[in-house]
DNA sequence: CTAAAACCTGACGTTGACGTGAGAGGCAAG
DNA sequence: CTTGCCTCTCACGTCAACGTCAGGTTTTAG
């Protein structure tokens, strides 16, 4: 499988995929002509490099994290930075419920202005 | 209360203070000098910023929704916005949860596996 | 064989929320 | 008065994950 067909795969750009590559993330190998291919398991590990950085994960992160992740094993100075990263997803779950909990409240109480209120600020409609 | 203090108080930089007040987000009295001057109440809208930050909003973002999110009125356009913004959020969350339960999984099968096999990858240590 | 599509390697551009000086003025204390 | 800290306004620097363009090679479709 070429870079095209991975990234049609994965939802992910090209450019995005040799950024991956660049990090040390992704591997693959190489045509004589230098093209780029990929087994059918690289589709998962883009997924899964996805949902890393979709969690908050630098690069840098992910390449410490991501062989452990895979065959889940870790020497204890890993477990730590697995907690590390996993306790900061969770404080930030915190700031993000937090904040939806937030716009729940506006977006109830507008909305029952509006149907009082009939329009925007006029009580007496 | 003047800058300083207020970055004192809500533990953010006067830097950020400023870079408010350039978004529009904060307003404040000035001194004859040009000092600014904060009410006590600053302190809570500040607060109600960094919330929004931590929940992924853009500066533009918070300056549309502040005064609903404040006050509680909104047009339907508003409305509109805020749940578009509570969904993304919601969305984000699942992200989060979901890696976050990735890396459970792994903390607790590495631990396990430092526990049978005594340390790293050595099972009959 | 030829044209189009896909791929390659640089390398510079983008975006947002600030950080970080530079250089100058303001303000309470001794 | 001056020492020292706080504040002011520019204005450039940063960082990460790519986007995008240039200029050239390779693969594929007809």
């Amino acid at each position: 499988m070429r870079i095209g067909a991975l990234a049609a795969r994965t939802g992910v750009s090209v450019r995005a995929l040799r950024y991956y590559e660049e990090q040390d993330l992704l591997t693959s190998r190489r045509s004589p002509s230098g093209q780029r291919h990929y087994p059918d398991g690289a589709v998962d590990r883009v997924e899964l490099i996805q949902e890393l950085y979709a969690a908050g994960l630098s690069s840098r992160s992910i390449l410490e994290l991501l062989p452990c992740v895979v065959d889940g094993e870790a020497t204890p100075e890993l477990l730590d930075r697995l907690s590390t990263e996993r306790d900061r997803i969770d404080g930030q779950i915190g700031d993000l419920v937090s904040a939806r909990d937030r716009l729940d409240t506006v977006i109830t109480a507008a909305t029952a202005n509006l149907r009082t209120g009939r329009h925007c600020k006029n009580p007496e409609g």
